[in-house]
DNA sequence: TTCGAGTTGAATGT
DNA sequence: ACATTCAACTCGAA
C-alpha cells in the first residue's frame, strides 16, 4: 500500500461548506479512494500582508469570526480547518512535501492580485506534480461566458447584462457534503499532534486587532449566521416579493435591507444560494422585479463582476478603459474631513461615522456621500473614496467597490451627471427629524427637526441654546453645495466634451481631430428642438476647452 | 443616424 | 402621490 496522500482545498473568499464545488471536488476525489488520502481543508494567512493591506479593524473581526465558524462547521463533519501562516508562494511548497499532496482545489477568483497569486502557485503545483482543480462558484454566471457572447467586450449597462445572462441557464448550488473523509491526525504522528494547534484560527491579537478600536459588532462573521440571517429574511414572504431597493430607507435606525453582503463577499454565503432562495419565495408570487428587486440586487453584483473582469484596471481611473477621465483635485483637508464625519453636512457625517463604528451603511447612503466627495461637491477622485471603503466597510469587495464608484461618479456605466444628491434634502424624505443624524453626530442631538439637516442656519444665540455652536463643537461646512455643485456639472459637461473629443481622434486616427469634433458639435446643437435652447452659448465653451486639450498636446 | 431608456435627483408644481 | 422642468450624458437597438 503506498503512503498516505493529501489532498488540500484552498479556502479563500468562500469561507463556508455549502455550496463549495471545489471543496466537494477534494471530497469526492477522497472517497473515491478510501484509506489512500487525507482531506486537509486550509485558510492561508499571511502575516507581512497584515502590516499593508487596506482591511479596518471591523472586517479584521469579521474574517476572524469566519474563520473561527468555518473551523467549527468542519469539525462538525469530521474535518477542520488548518489555518497555515505564511506567504501562499512559501506554503504551497513546503506543504507540497510535507503533507505529501496529490491534488489541491480552489475556487477560481477574477481579482488581479487573485490571477497573478494563483498563476504562481498552479506553476509551483506543476513542480511538484500536483494536480489543480479549479471551480467556479465565486459569482452565479461565468464572466467569461458572458463576455464570449458579447464578443469580448463587457455590456456595459444593466439591461444588456440581463439579456445576454437570459441566453444562459441558472447554476444551481451544489451538495452539502455531510461527512468529509477522515482528516484526523494519525495518532503516531505525535509531532504533528503538538503543532496541531499552531494551524488554529487566528485571534484578534494576531491580526493586530486593537480591542478599543472596534465598534459594537452588529454582523457577526460566519457562514452560521449568514445562513441565520437569510433564513430570517426569507421568512418575510411579503417583504421579499414587494422588495424595491430605492425604496429602501438609506437613513433608518435598523437597516432597511438584508445586510447579507458582507457574508456574500466573504463567500459565508453563496451567491448561488441566495438567488435560489429568493426565486423560492417569489415563484408563483406576485413581486417586483430587476432592477430593483432583490433579484436585481444579486444581478447588479454579477453585472459588475463581468465588467470587472474584463478590466484589469477596474479599480483604477487611468489605464481604465471603461473610465471616464476626469481631472480631479486634491485636498487632503477636504478629503480628511469626509474620511472621518467632518464635512459639517450632518447627513454626510452621520453615514461616514456608521460606516467607521459599524462597517456597514445602506446602499443609498453610500450614494449620497460618493456623489458629495466626487462630482457633487469635494471634487475629489473616487479613487480615495474607494480606499476609504475598502478599509471600512465590512463587504468591501474589489469588483462592486471600483463598480459602484465607476458608477456614483459618472465615470462608467451611469451618465446622468446632472442629477446630483443634496446632502441636505435626500436624506430628509426618509428620515425627516433626523433620528439618524442624532445617533451619530450626538453633538447635534438637541437640534430639532426644522434644522438639524442644515445646523449653520441657526443663529448664533440659538446654537447656544442648543448647546452646539457651528465652527466649535461642531465644524462649519467646508464647502456651499448650492453653489458648487453647480460649476461641477460644469466641469462634469468639460470632461465628457474632452472624452469623447478624445475618443474621436483616436477613431479617426487623431488627425484633424479639431474638425471631426466641431462637427459632432454642430450636430448635436443643430438638431436640438428645444425652443428654448441657447445654442450660442452651448457652442462657444466645448471649442475652448478642446482648443486647451489638444494644445496641451 | 436617430432615438428611447437609463435601479434610487431636486425643486416646484398639481 | 404623481408631473414637469432643469440640462443634457451614453449605450444599444433599429
Amino acid at each position: 500500500m503506498s503512503a498516505q496522500q493529501t489532498v488540500i482545498h484552498w479556502f479563500r473568499k468562500g469561507l463556508r461548506v455549502h455550496d463549495n464545488p471545489a471543496l466537494l471536488a477534494a471530497v469526492r476525489c477522497c472517497h473515491d479512494s478510501p484509506n489512500q488520502f487525507v482531506l486537509r481543508p486550509i485558510f492561508i494567512l499571511d502575516p507581512g500582508i497584515i502590516q499593508w493591506l487596506r482591511v479596518g479593524p471591523n472586517r479584521w473581526r469579521f474574517l476572524q469570526q469566519s474563520l473561527t465558524d468555518l473551523d467549527l462547521n468542519l469539525r462538525k463533519i469530521n474535518s477542520r480547518l488548518y489555518v497555515v501562516r505564511g506567504n501562499p508562494s512559501d506554503v504551497f511548497p513546503k506543504l507540497f512535501q510535507q503533507w505529501n499532496v496529490s491534488l489541491l482545489t480552489f475556487e477560481h477568483d477574477i481579482e488581479p492580485y487573485s490571477l497573478k497569486r494563483d498563476a504562481t502557485v498552479k506553476e509551483q503545483a506543476k513542480k511538484y506534480g500536483v494536480k489543480i482543480q479549479i471551480e467556479k462558484s465565486l459569482t452565479i454566471y461565468d464572466p467569461d461566458e458572458i463576455l464570449k457572447k458579447n464578443s469580448g467586450k463587457p455590456p456595459l449597462t444593466y439591461q444588456k447584462y440581463g439579456s445576454l445572462a437570459a441566453t444562459l441557464k441558472v447554476p444551481q448550488p451544489v451538495d452539502v457534503p455531510e461527512k468529509l473523509p477522515t482528516t484526523c491526525i494519525p495518532k503516531q504522528d505525535v509531532d504533528e499532534q503538538k503543532l496541531c494547534s499552531c494551524y488554529d484560527p487566528p485571534s484578534l491579537e494576531e491580526l493586530g486587532v486593537k480591542i478599543e478600536d472596534l465598534g459594537e459588532c452588529k454582523f457577526p462573521g460566519g457562514e452560521t449566521e449568514a445562513l441565520r440571517r437569510l433564513k430570517e429574511h426569507m421568512e418575510r414572504k411579503s417583504w421579499v416579493c414587494s422588495f424595491e431597493k430605492p425604496n429602501t430607507s438609506p437613513n433608518s435606525l435598523q437597516p432597511s435591507t438584508t445586510v447579507l453582503s458582507p457574508y456574500v463577499k466573504f463567500g459565508c454565503l453563496s451567491a448561488r444560494l441566495f438567488m435560489q432562495q429568493v426565486q423560492n419565495v417569489i415563484k408563483g408570487q406576485k413581486h417586483s422585479h430587476p432592477p430593483v428587486s432583490l433579484v436585481g440586487q444579486l444581478m447588479w453584483r454579477e453585472f459588475y463582476y463581468c465588467a470587472a473582469a474584463a478590466e484589469p484596471n477596474f479599480d483604477k481611473m487611468v489605464g481604465n478603459s471603461i473610465c471616464l477621465q476626469v481631472p480631479w483635485t486634491t485636498n487632503k483637508a477636504h478629503l480628511e474631513a469626509w474620511t472621518h464625519g467632518q464635512t459639517g453636512y450632518p447627513f454626510i457625517d452621520a453615514i461616514m461615522r456608521q460606516l467607521r463604528q459599524e462597517g456597514w451603511i445602506h446602499h443609498l447612503a453610500r450614494h449620497a456621500v460618493a456623489c458629495f466627495l466626487t462630482r457633487g461637491d469635494l471634487w475629489i477622485s473616487w479613487e480615495e473614496g474607494q480606499r476609504v471603503f475598502e478599509e471600512l466597510l465590512l463587504d468591501a469587495d474589489w469588483a462592486l467597490n471600483a463598480g459602484n464608484w465607476l458608477w456614483l461618479s459618472a465615470s462608467a456605466f451611469f451618465h446622468q451627471y446632472f442629477r446630483v444628491y443634496s446632502p441636505v434634502a435626500f436624506g430628509k424624505k426618509t428620515d425627516p427629524e433626523g433620528k439618524f443624524i442624532k445617533k451619530y453626530v450626538p453633538e447635534l442631538a438637541k437640534y430639532p427637526c426644522g434644522i438639524i439637516y442644515e445646523p449653520w442656519k441657526a443663529s448664533l444665540d440659538v446654537q447656544r441654546k442648543l448647546g452646539c455652536v457651528i465652527g466649535e463643537t461642531y465644524p462649519k461646512r467646508i464647502v456651499i453645495h448650492e453653489e458648487i455643485h453647480k460649476k461641477n456639472i460644469q466641469k462634469m459637461t468639460e470632461a465628457y466634451r474632452k472624452n469623447k473629443a478624445v475618443k474621436e481622434g483616436i477613431m479617426k486616427g487623431d488627425k484633424d481631430p479639431e474638425a471631426s469634433n466641431y462637427s459632432g458639435k454642430r450636430k448635436s446643437s443643430s438638431s436640438s428642438t428645444s425652443p428654448t435652447s441657447k445654442p450660442a452659448a452651448k457652442k462657444s465653451k466645448p471649442s475652448e476647452t478642446i482648443d486647451k486639450y489638444f494644445r496641451k498636446k
